[in-house]
RNA sequence: GGAGUGGGCGGGGCAGUCGCCGGCUUGCGGGCGGCUUUACGCUGUCGACAAGCGGGAGGAAAGUCCGGGCUCCGUAGGACAGGGUGGUCGAUAACGUCGACCGGCCGCGAGGUCAGGGAAAGUGCAACAGAAAGCAAACCGCCGCCGGUGAACGUUUCGGCGUUCGGCCGCGCGGUAAGGGUGAAACGGUGCGGUAAGAGCGCACCAGCGGCCGGGGUGACUCGGCCGGCUUGGUAAACCCCACCCGGAGCAAAGCCAAACAGAGGGAAGCGCGGAAUCGGCCGCGGCGGACCGGUUCGGUCCGUAGGGUUCGACUCUCGGGUAGGCUGCUGGAGGCGGCGGGCAACCGCCGUCCUAGAGGAAUGAUUGCCGCGUGUCGUCCACGGCACGCACAGAACCCGGCUUACAAGCCCACUCCCCGC
RNA sequence: CGGGGUGUAGCGCAGCCUGGAUUAGCGCGCUUGCUUGGGGUGCAAGAGGUCGUGGGUUCAAAUCCCGCCACCCCGA
């Protein structure tokens, strides 16, 4: 883990979001996913040079407070990570429900479960 | 010192780096509009980018249990239905909320708690037990009378008769509700009188109910006196009656702008020659009409071109409705804080001061250091220090007043009871 | 934002509206015994319940009323 090294110029906007719900049936209708303990990914290619992160937490997961931290420390850890994911993906991330987890616990599944799919494809 | 009652505060702090949301200012260059001019400038507006500045979840933001504001719809007035509330007076925009007071129950007390109107308006319900469960009745029992009968005594005209034994028997007639026992609950309690036995049958006191009079209080109610018949139980969070309250929907409300498709109405030109060929139609040239491109006249490209009528389609213009989408609603308000005044209080009035989130698949995260608090452990006990772990409940979605529920550590105020000391 | 429903034995349900002793019941499952060479089937007996939770009303609450918890469904 790179903490306490420069981690700057990691910008994240919403054009790096999925939103749309056109673009999430898409990458479900895809069905290609793969999953840990901790989180669930589903991809699919999309028409940009870039990946995009898309967020499915339901109710199931917890409360508001636990759901938005969940929301958090993806949109963190995809943001600090975006140079070692594959690109041209639309990644769709739901965690499992009921699982505790941790910030780098989330950021190494993130990548790892992002790149098993970019291979995979 | 111990035990307890009622209430309040609090919701980790500071600094650095990388990011997120929206706001303001500036810069850059781009689109559109206007002015002025011929090329710069001025100005408005919109979008993207960059920089700077300052802001960014709660006491419950939660549950969505009540009440209101706001918006649209409906509506002559009222009633019914349905739902809600339920001591009194007050507070309030309103409430099922809050305050003060009254009454019942609990507590030695500080205090707590109560959906706390009506059961002589009506209907219903009460298992089991019990004689009987609501209007009086009478199982055992008690008492009297009547009938039968036993013993003893007296008397005798020897058939009987009388008295006593609170004698015994009766599925005979009547009087009782004191006693027995059941039950959550049994038609007031105690005492005296009274009676064949008893009974509010009478009396005294007490409790309860009703009425009248007087004192206090806005009122719920309360204090005192007199009288009455002696009583008429429980349950309305059972139906119900009484009093009061409620039009419906909800910001995905609602308003504005407005693609595409569909709908309604309207519109220009609608010719000639030649070739193959029966016609339709196709091809070429010219004309005409329309659109587009370059642009000074003008040129080029593409499309259409019918004997007449009708229908359909295409193109184009207009129209209403208003979908996708966008904008508004969107945060300054029954607002916070401080002071003064009124009121026991809830709360109200006046003055001053402050501006404090506005998203829209939904913004607060990651990381580092120091400090704070708690627990554990180590250093020799203390003072202290090191290390490890932990620091709750929980995330605005139109706004506000309440209620309910969740919550780590810590702190404060008032009061009560017990023990000890002076 | 608004509305409705469910919670009872390991599982699926009844009872609730109209309160009580009807021992809170039914089916499957479970345990034990008999039957069989053994198993299944069959027969007999039995165990197993904070009626989601905390209060209230009532003599009495799974049932009536209020608060809370969990789950499910519907409308915009």
């Amino acid at each position: 883990m790179s903490r306490g090294k420069a981690e700057i110029g990691h910008p994240f906007g919403r054009d790096l979001r999925v939103l749309a719900k056109t673009d999430f049936d898409r990458v479900h209708a895809a069905r290609r996913s793969a999953s840990d303990g901790l989180l669930v990914v589903s991809a699919s290619r999309n028409s940009l040079s870039v990946s995009r992160l898309g967020l499915a937490v339901g109710r199931v997961v917890g409360n508001a407070v636990v759901r938005n931290r969940w929301k958090r420390w993806l949109r963190e850890a995809f943001r600090l990570e975006q140079r070692e994911l594959p690109s041209g993906l639309d990644l769709v991330v739901r965690p499992r429900p009921g699982v505790k987890g941790d910030f780098d616990a989330v950021r190494v599944s993130l990548r790892t479960l992002a790149q098993r799919l970019a291979k995979r494809r």
